[in-house]
DNA sequence: GCGGGTGTTTGATCTTGGTCAAGTTGCCGG
DNA sequence: CCGGCAACTTGACCAAGATCAAACACCCGC
């Protein structure tokens, strides 16, 4: 076995959706996956296109797009390395409604959607994976409508910033956060403009509530934070 | 058979998501099946509960609410027979993230989460057409989340509109779409207060786009307003 | 150390859509 | 026929956030 099928083999072990899966299932579903390498700014797939597998991040960050009919874009999700997408156009027969593009140099695996499907078919432990996959992606989805929908500017900044406070830093009333992109990505993907967020983030200092050093943001007090959210 | 049972096959058969499955597995689906009948304005499911099963309508119409911490609370969702709801938290282990009620006096079937669990282990068929309909509702969330990102509500309501003309009625220039529900609950689900939903029907219909008399709106050019939408 | 590009901040101004309040319309029960 | 209530419309005003423009900061290669 060649190391490239190592690592694939490797790779999908490694996440969620594939994990601990029944190794025949595994193996097979490894054998027409490839690594793909993508250098920053590059389009990994583009709305209106067919989906022609399964993409799962390993290394880097992918920005997933919105476009309008003008030239106007806004980031509908920021992923990272063990999330995956572009899987409702492998099960619906739509293309995708999203591109995809790499914000700095990204690593993926693409598992072929007629391996995926047929894989599906025969193990139920997969199957039932993807459904669940599937459905905690609505909830991200509806996540996203209900901050749009019926909260403002600020109280999305700050509830973005307390999603991004690491698990185990919860104890503490002051933690740090790293933004993970530059906040341009950012602002967008919570539907704002890049000046109102530094606004926003401005005001949040101004309040003492957070403290700003460039990529690094300090919370000064969890609670208080939290509490500033409900307002 | 008591009559119940027979009407709960008949819906379950009726829906797309169980038609023509196994009988055996329909007829395991349909043991603790229950049609369950709502008055209008009565509360289905609410935020927070745990997702006890599948819900589907067979009859009337239902809305989805996302509620804010304060009083305000938005339809993120109107639904119609044929469809289900809550899904998501079947699957995940998670709660509702919406509250649901009837509109009208409604009828739903309610298919229990271990009934529906176990049947899709030991039935591929239905385990696919579950994927398959998780993955369109999240074409319908992103569709929803694209357009409150980066369309404006003229896009919108013309976006619905256009949504709501009966497939059959494609070809000639001028259709007659009924609003399936009253104009207030239609603005929530544009993401409008009623007001604005009041103001652009009224500006469409100023520039001889549409008529509107009462529940029923007459599109006067479909290719015309498809243009409309793009500026 | 010095351009130059990219990313971020700040300020002035404008637009969209929300809010509040006051009518209308229309329907249903008496 | 007439309240009375709910849905809808209209108008005046307001506010959140977008846009445009300009300055700033930071990093990196030379």
């Amino acid at each position: 076995m060649c190391a490239a099928a190592v690592q694939v083999l490797q790779a999908l072990s490694a996440s969620s959706l594939f994990a601990g899966l029944d190794p025949a299932a595994l193996g097979r579903l490894a054998g027409n996956t490839e690594l793909r390498d993508f250098s920053g700014g590059a389009v990994i797939c583009r709305e209106g296109q067919p989906g022609t597998g399964l993409h799962l991040v390993t290394r880097g960050q992918v920005k997933l797009l919105l476009q309008a009919g003008n030239g106007h874009e806004k980031v509908f999700d920021l992923i990272g390395p063990g999330a995956c997408f572009g899987e409702p156009s492998l099960y619906t027969d739509q293309p995708h409604q999203i591109t995809a593009a790499a914000i700095v140099d990204t690593q993926l695996l693409h598992v072929p959607r007629a391996d995926l499907l047929s894989t599906l078919q025969e193990t139920p432990e997969l199957a039932l994976r993807v459904i669940k996959g599937l459905a905690s992606k609505i909830y991200r989805r509806t996540h996203d409508l209900k901050s749009y929908m019926l909260m403002s500017g600020t109280q999305r900044v700050i509830c973005y910033l307390l999603h991004e406070v690491p698990l185990e830093q919860e104890g503490p009333a002051e933690v740090a956060v790293t933004l993970p992109v530059r906040k341009g990505l950012i602002a967008s993907r919570l539907n704002l403009t890049q000046e109102h967020f530094s606004r926003i983030l401005h005001e949040l200092a101004v309040t003492a509530l957070i403290k700003v050093e460039g990529q690094r943001v300090h919370i000064r007090d969890l609670s208080r934070l939290r509490a500033a959210a409900m307002t």
